[in-house]
DNA sequence: GGTTTGAAACTTTTT
DNA sequence: GTTTCAAACC
């Protein structure tokens, strides 16, 4: 055949079984995409399966792109057929044929964060809760926990009926949801959840679609949720033919909701399912892959496998501690410019890799400073711009007027004298009649106490309707010009000739773009599916690698990608791993060193991790130490300066309230550099306080130790908080200070 | 009803 | 340090 020929041993054999149950543990930079695609190929050539009945399903678009661009190449014409589909988009296109059954319209929205959370300041108003108390947040992240586990509005109610506390998420869990669904909107969550709902109570849409997708297979297993497992499991239920790929090393979506257990205990749901381990990583340096190991090897409870290579051992991987956040994004960025003038590596061959994304800012800054091209990826959205939102309200509210959301957006923007009374006035209206927003303003004679606003409202109505027939009429194009043109958006920024307004033009003509590329590349062009598009794109899938450029971005959003030349940043206690999952549950530190793993495995050839001993965050000087993570790999891997903090200096350092001249004051000068000192142990007599003492935390207050006990390089201290409770944190990053 | 100002919160990661 | 939100002012 041929195209089978370069495929190792195990790889040849999670192609070719494809009937039953089939657990493919693929470890980083093994070949997995290689697998996949050459699966289909041989579903396809080989055993003469239709296209039509093959499924593959990615979590971003970017991934399902190249799993079809790369199909495409091996089996070209035919390959069309083939159902290649990010979760979410999978699921919109199965509620959008059935929206009847769930007693949706078929051009139901779709609300993104921002939509959520402004519908529940809405509901958390309409149920008189104290926002001081309970913070809109708060329902956001219990609601979608909830329908990440198919825990719907009912079933929570009947659930938590015993509880008092959860009575008021009762009330707002179906207040949300009763609004959505009289927006005739969904959010990312429901998605999943209610296309499960349709295929568990239709019984006939389950059977269409498993008569449709006799092959399934599943890319990125480890961070399925529960609800995307049952929504698997279901489509697959009848023939069974189920593939699963993943690395439970490299699960990082557990605060998404990600169900480690769906891979971990994949054999006991598919009892004669096959199991095959792609260890040989053909990616990275055996330096690399060495340091990558000796971290992961720190978590217990993982699925055992030991990736190997047949690579050079290459470099080790460098280490760099500076004094701040800009010595360190100066180090990196002179590094960059220096490995491009030398021709090692380009541009496009760099990657810096960071915990957070306020992590960039100053990174872009150098970068602007020194003219080397960059992109980053993340930070706030394209689509979160204000002036993006507004033309797409107007574009959603054209869509769907049920959507008052969008309505409520636009309906002053321009301004139109339509003010916050005048829209209450309305709402009020609207729920009292049972209408729509957008109803009740085509009836603003009915409306009580409206006034003279009622004159304003027309002409906005009348507005709508008229895009409305462009857009029926003309498509998508048509109807943006018109919006820009008939409210004079794009003008009213001219006007005002600041960066600011320039810069929201040129992102106003990226969108039409946008529509532009749209219109040419669909299939079908509709409104809908332009704003279904828009809804569904994840900050990855923007990312083109063809383009000379540094790329920039959270480790998160990095998972997937491999890079010659990477650099993690801010290697530091407390930034990575995060201050968040430092709280004595180990589990936490588990799901940041998976990420630490990932962060690793990304590089191929040469890999420097850096770290700043100070830096600003929130306004305020932070000093950090070394990353523990950075501790955990061994010399003979890893080269580099470090810097321990004696641990007496370390306790006396300003934390909270750093008088900013100290920068250069004693605690600093006093600190000393070693060479090769990783692991450098504190001794017990070098912390200040002992058991029966009052210490202060930086983020629990005051509290007595009650046990100092030894492990490892460091000592695990357990305090009892007055206010925080019991806490077990490690002296050396704890910051505790004798009182 | 709209604009300006100052305080308060915020940042871990995202389809 | 930045963004968001409310109160006070126009």
């Amino acid at each position: 055949m041929g195209i089978y020929d370069s495929l190792n041993l195990e790889q040849k054999k999670g192609v070719e079984t494809v009937e039953g149950p089939v657990l493919i543990l693929a470890g980083a930079g093994s070949g997995k995409t290689r697998v996949l695609t050459h699966r289909v190929a041989h579903l396809i050539h080989d055993l003469g399966v239709s296209p039509f009945n093959i499924m593959a399903i990615t979590f971003t678009n970017k991934a399902a792109g190249e799993m079809k661009e790369r199909i495409d190449n091996l089996v070209g014409m035919g390959s069309e057929g083939i159902w290649v589909a990010t979760f979410h988009s999978s699921c919109v296109r199965m509620l959008r044929r059935f929206a009847d059954r769930i007693g949706y319209d078929t051009n139901f929205a779709i609300y993104d964060t921002d939509d959520s959370k402004a519908l529940m300041k809405e509901v958390c108003k309409y149920c008189n809760v104290d926002t001081k108390q309970y913070k809109e947040r708060t329902f956001l992240n219990e609601i979608s926990s909830a329908k990440n586990e198919l825990i719907n509005e009912e079933m929570y109610a009947s659930q938590n009926s015993a509880d008092f506390r959860k009575e008021i998420f009762i009330r707002v869990y179906r207040e949300y949801q009763a609004r959505l669904r009289a927006n005739n909107a969904m959010d990312f969550d429901d998605l999943i959840m209610k296309t499960v709902e349709l295929l568990k109570y239709q019984t006939d849409v389950l059977k269409f679609y498993q008569d449709r997708f006799h092959y399934i297979m599943v890319d990125e297993y480890q961070d399925t949720n529960t609800a995307q497992f049952e929504l698997v499991r279901l489509l697959a239920s009848g023939r069974q033919n189920l593939c699963v790929v993943g690395d439970d090393d490299q699960s990082i979506y557990k605060f998404r909701g990600a169900n480690i257990y769906n891979i971990l205990n994949f054999e006991k749901h598919f009892p004669d399912a096959t199991v095959i381990k792609l260890e040989q990583n053909y990616r990275s340096t055996g330096n690399i892959l060495n340091a990558a190991n000796s971290v992961i090897a720190n978590n217990v409870g993982r699925k055992e496998k030991k990736l190997w290579t047949e690579n050079d051992e290459g470099d080790k991987v460098h280490f760099e501690m500076l004094e701040s956040a800009y010595e360190e994004a100066d180090y990196i960025v002179r590094d960059i410019v220096r490995q491009n003038r030398n021709g090692k590596y380009g541009f496009g061959d760099s990657a810096i890799l960071y915990r957070t994304n306020a992590q960039s800012r100053i990174l872009e800054e150098k970068f602007i400073f020194e003219g080397v091209p960059y992109k980053i990826v993340g930070g706030v959205n394209f689509y979160a711009r204000k002036e993006i939102k507004d033309l797409l309200s107007y574009m959603k509210t054209v869509n769907n007027s049920r959507d008052d959301l969008a309505v409520q957006r636009i309906i002053n923007v321009p301004k139109r004298g339509i003010g916050q009374t005048s829209i209450s006035r309305a709402m009020d209206f609207a729920i009292n009649n049972d209408l729509d927003l957008f109803e009740a303003l085509e009836h603003t004679d009915r409306i009580p106490n409206l006034g003279r606003a009622s004159s304003k409202i027309e002409p906005f109505v009348e507005l709508i309707h008229e895009l409305r027939q462009i857009s029926a009429n003309e498509g998508v194009l048509a109807l943006i010009n018109a919006i820009i043109e008939k409210t004079g958006y794009v003008e009213e920024l001219k006007a005002e000739k600041t960066e600011e307004a320039d810069a929201r033009i040129e992102n106003i003509n990226e969108l039409i773009s946008k529509v532009v590329d749209y219109e040419q590349n669909a299939e079908e062009p509709t409104l809908n599916g332009f704003l279904e598009d828009v809804a569904l794109v994840a900050d990855i899938d923007s990312l083109d690698e063809s383009v000379p450029q540094v790329v920039m971005m959270t480790l998160h959003a990095a998972k997937g990608l491999e890079f010659p030349n990477v650099y993690l940043s801010g290697m530091e206690d407390g930034l990575f791993p995060s201050f968040m999952s430092i709280t004595g549950d180990e589990s936490e530190i588990e799901e940041e060193r998976r990420l630490c793993y990932v962060g690793i495995t990304r590089a191929m050839k040469r890999l420097t991790m850096t770290g700043a001993k100070t830096r600003m965050v929130r306004g305020e000087t932070h000093y950090s130490s070394i990353s523990r993570f950075v501790k955990e790999i061994p010399n003979d891997y890893l080269e580099g300066n470090t810097w321990e903090p004696k641990p007496r200096n370390y306790m006396d350092a300003p934390v909270d309230a750093a008088p900013k001249k100290s920068m250069k004051g004693a605690p600093l000068a006093a600190q000393t550099y070693k060479k090769q000192s990783f692991g450098t142990k504190i001794a017990k007599n070098d912390l200040d306080y002992t058991v029966g003492d009052r210490v202060r935390h930086m983020r629990f207050g005051e509290g007595e130790v009650v046990d100092i006990n030894e492990g490892g390089r460091d000592y695990e201290v357990t305090v009892e908080f007055d206010t925080a409770g019991r806490k077990k944190m490690f002296a050396s990053f704890a910051k505790l200070q004798k009182l």
